[in-house]
DNA sequence: TGGATTTATCAGTTAAATTGATCGCATTTT
DNA sequence: AAAATGCGATCAATTTAACTGATAAATCCA
């Protein structure tokens, strides 16, 4: 039967086909003679046909042994190929991480890590999806991204979770704010402020939603999609805002101040989310362990 | 090393990615689970990579198994195909002669046996080159064709030869003529007529020059490239000719009369040939058997 | 927690491949 | 002519690899 055909002897079929010669394709091949002799015998007979014409002088191809050639080539060559390949992607010299996160942490602290991965890796392909909590997910479950680096929520009970780091919460105010010049703030110190919310469906609002209520801050106020529409209002004076630290780098304005929430547990947690059961491919595990220790460099939170 | 990793291992790579299930897997490879789960190490092991993720509950292919389940999808179709080419060939499903003869055989003898050949063997494609001796040749030195019927010369010193039949010759005369009631005639007899000579190029006229010099037929004459101006010629009564019996089919007109030649010695030898030293594909092998039976049906002469 | 199911592993056995020596053949040398 | 040489095929002995059946370990479900 054909199955029991090893490339090996495909490999000694060809190595005599070049050779002509026994004992010189049989040294090629690093075994003796009789054994080559018999891997040769033995392919005739799994394929029903005479491959050489050969007596003690000459070794020759017969037409089948031509036509067989030609396809052993073939084969031997696609063989090391997809070995080769897979090679590759072990060795981490081919491949793809798709990466969702949460666009605070896409625009501030991933690029640099996501740089550094293209330094160690350079054959592996990077695609980034800066998307809220549900649309993560999304990636998630399409398998679009390998990783998900997003906030708590109801829908990650499908999902394998391990904690990236946790984000601590900053005022920012415009520098004429009466608390501009502090180097702590409590929430209750917030009670009358003007406030700026983010959107309803951002995990930052989500986290904040209860804590604000508590602390008295007033329901309604002006209500935005984006960071950097709510850096233009509160640098324009209408209102002050509460933000992760990884989201900051938004708010490098002259105009605008930034001052520690006071409250060490009210923070944002950020997640490391992958489809349950799923094996990362050797790709996306690289990705895992750099994260991991770019989060441990960076001193427990970026 | 992947040289080492069988076809049988990839087949049952494959058969567990299909049942995701060790046991009925190795079943239906027809091996014990010991054995399968013993291939599945092996096979990962000489890749380096995981391929499948499982636990005594649940067996997925890892992301490098998907990659690794299509390479080995087309490996094994690729694999399969060839070796079944190769004993489509083996049992006479496919190949290819290629055929060179003489065109008196060529129009005469051979379409029938071709018809059988056909018939017999309808997957083989046939070509056949209506050559004279020379060209039949050449065609054989390029491998264009594998067998040449052809008649006795010196360039057949380099090839493998075998007898195909002994042509008899015939004159050929207007029914007109002196000798044209005759059952049989002898060289002798001819030593005055007007001749129609074939081209010095070709085997027959090869074959006569001495004959008919000895007999004393006169030099000169007409000279002609075709049978069917030889015909023409001695339809129109301008002379004799002396042709091989397989000819014949070119000179059934009603003006015209064929009469057997007393010397059985003055024959037209015809051969198979062949190039030395290489072996004939099975294809080709099958023709020479078939030309070989049908000129013993034909009892020792087409 | 206990029972059922499934994969991994182990020791023993069987099958297969490999080796080194030898034979016979075909060519080259003397 | 005869001897020598080079080469592939073959044989018996050995080594290596693969396979089997039984058992252990892990996981899931009740």
């Amino acid at each position: 039967m054909a199955l029991n055909v090893s490339p090996r002897v495909i490999q000694a079929f060809l190595a005599l086909a070049e050779c002509r010669h026994f004992t010189r394709a049989a040294e090629r091949c690093h075994v003796s003679q009789s054994a080559f002799s018999g891997m040769i015998r033995r392919l005739e007979e799994a394929l029903g046909a005479r491959l050489f014409e050969r007596n003690t002088r000459n070794v020759t191809l017969t037409p089948e042994g031509e036509l067989f050639a030609e396809a052993a080539r073939r084969l031997l060559a696609d063989f090391e190929a997809a070995f080769a390949d897979l090679k590759d992607h072990v060795a981490r010299r081919k491949g793809r991480v798709g990466l969702a996160a949460l666009p605070s942490l896409a625009a501030g602290w991933l690029p640099s890590v996501l740089a550094a991965y293209r330094q160690a890796y350079p054959g592996i392909a990077l695609e980034l999806f800066d998307a809220l909590s549900d649309r993560c997910l999304d990636l998630l479950r399409e398998g679009r991204a390998d990783l998900a680096l997003t906030a708590p929520g109801e829908q990650l009970a499908e999902f394998d979770v391990q904690p990236l780091c946790s984000d601590r919460f900053f005022l920012v105010c415009h520098h004429d704010h009466p608390l501009a010049t502090r180097t702590a703030v409590t929430l209750a110190e917030l009670a009358g402020c003007e406030f700026i919310h983010l959107a309803r469906s951002t995990s930052v609002r989500q986290r904040l939603e209860d804590s604000l209520r508590a602390a008295g801050v007033p329901a309604g106020g002006l209500e935005v999609e984006h960071l950097a529409t709510v850096a233009g209002l509160v640098a324009a004076g209408l209102g002050v805002s509460l933000v992760p630290e990884l989201t900051l780098f938004q708010f490098r304005q002259p105009e605008l101040r930034a001052i520690p929430l006071a409250e060490t547990d009210l923070v944002r947690p950020l997640l490391i989310v992958r489809r349950r059961g799923r094996s990362l491919s050797i790709a996306a595990q690289a990705m895992l362990e750099l994260l991991a220790s770019r989060v441990a460099r960076d001193q427990g939170g970026p």
